[in-house]
DNA sequence: TTTAATTGGTTCATTATTTGAACCCGTTGT
DNA sequence: ACAACGGGTTCAAATAATGAACCAATTAAA
């Protein structure tokens, strides 16, 4: 790896629950010499895709990625591209449909979703909330088709409780996301909000990682096992034309 | 400049009009080696930043660009700081106000924007268009309060005409610059689109340099001296604020 | 059809940059 | 008073970046 690809990496270090990072931490984080990081910092900052608090002294990500994400969007968009496959998935299903990507380690940020408006009973999206990995079928998705060692440090940051259906317990996490794996999709039952049923598959990445995942959220009393079975081959479609969306990019 | 910034440096060629480099162009625009950027470029490709075309082997901007924006935008929500402005401005001017950022040498394009919904007759912003530096009062500020460089070489490009009122006349266009940049505001008076006038400010940087504009565009009709001179303060205000938000990412 | 020019990509000796242990300084906490 | 911790700096040694020359494959011109 060179020099510039060992800077870039410091980037993923931000998230959303560590939004800002000082250089003891980045040395902490890396494993990192002081001195390198401290020039490496500051080379990004002055590239403008980190800016550096005036008082506390801790980076944050600059105003540089925001004028990419522009031009990228613009040209060549990705959130579009989802949502794109997104209304399709919603026509024919009829039911709320969202794409999500990882987000460091704590959970999926929604890049694009659709509140279906069918139904009178709908599952609803908050945006901007994070969907937790071991809660949520897209997040049980990314589980069990992301590498071991970044699903291990997932589920051992503890697995919170969030409803009754909640599943805590890591050794039933792991054999269910065996059983994902072969069937190439994931199902959550009420886990995250009561009574809603998640169905999710994987999304990859340019370089064949799993970068995110495509979910149908739906209440429980239409999703049996008859509709699930009709569901899955449109979500199947969805994810590949996302994934192959994303490779083309 | 180190080699991180100098490999960061290469993101900045890609804009809404060259949305794909290929290698030689780039050595065409940066007057590098070819080794030295096959390389550089490589190790951005690698950590995602840039994303290689398999057939025409052109770069453009990557995935990784995409994850970083959510995760800023979630933490420290710059487009979000531009419009909460905004919508403070809105309901103190009752007309259509946004904020455009610079995208290479091209244009403005929008990062938020609120269409005033007081008037029955009010201007109508198109998100996706990008706006020309001289036939608008954003563009202008920006080429008022930009290195002169920069507006030196993007007046060279051109002054298309996009109405009866826009002005295609470099050195008249230079001569406004002037007060512009002595009154602290600039102008427009239907360069863009007929009977709408603009008026803008800058919008400063992380590192002080012009990196965009907010405005207030309503019918010439309601635009009168003394409503002028009234709004000036009030986008004042608006503008130190983004700025000072925007200083603090 | 041959030739020249252009594109992406690679090699390797030379060169310049990155690296990191040790050090400095200001703050916080004991 | 002083140890611990934060950010930041120094400089010789180690390492990585550089670029002229060279391939191979298309494309354009003769």
């Amino acid at each position: 790896m060179g020099t510039i690809a060992k800077a870039l990496q410091l980037l993923t270090h931000f998230s959303s629950d560590l939004p800002e990072i000082g250089l003891s931490q980045f040395v902490q984080l890396t494993g990192e010499d002081k001195a390198t990081l401290h020039r490496r910092l500051g080379e990004l900052k002055q590239s403008g895709f980190l800016h550096q608090d005036d008082t506390s002294r801790a980076y944050r990500l600059g105003p540089a990625i925001s004028r990419l994400e522009i031009v990228k969007e613009t040209t060549f968009p990705a959130r579009r591209a989802a949502m794109d496959v997104l209304r399709k998935l919603n026509q024919q299903v009829s039911e709320t449909v969202h794409v999500s990507v990882i987000q460091g380690n704590q959970g999926l940020s929604t890049l694009a979703h659709i509140d279906d408006p069918t139904h009178g009973i709908r599952v609803y999206m908050d945006t901007n909330e994070l969907l937790p990995f071991h809660a949520t079928a897209s997040g049980l998705s990314v589980l069990a088709f992301v590498d071991r060692e970044r699903a291990d440090k997932i589920l051992k940051k503890g697995l919170p409780k969030y409803t009754a259906d909640t599943l805590t317990n890591v050794a039933r996490v792991r054999n269910l996301l065996i059983d994902f794996r072969r069937e190439g999709y994931s199902q959550s039952n009420g886990g995250f909000e009561l009574d809603v049923v998640g169905l999710a598959m994987p999304l990859f990445d340019h370089r064949d990682d799993c970068a995110g995942a495509i979910a149908i959220a739906a209440p429980s009393s239409r999703m049996d096992s008859q509709r699930i079975e009709a569901l899955l081959p449109r979500l199947q479609d969805a994810a590949s034309q996302i994934s192959a969306a994303w490779k083309r990019q």
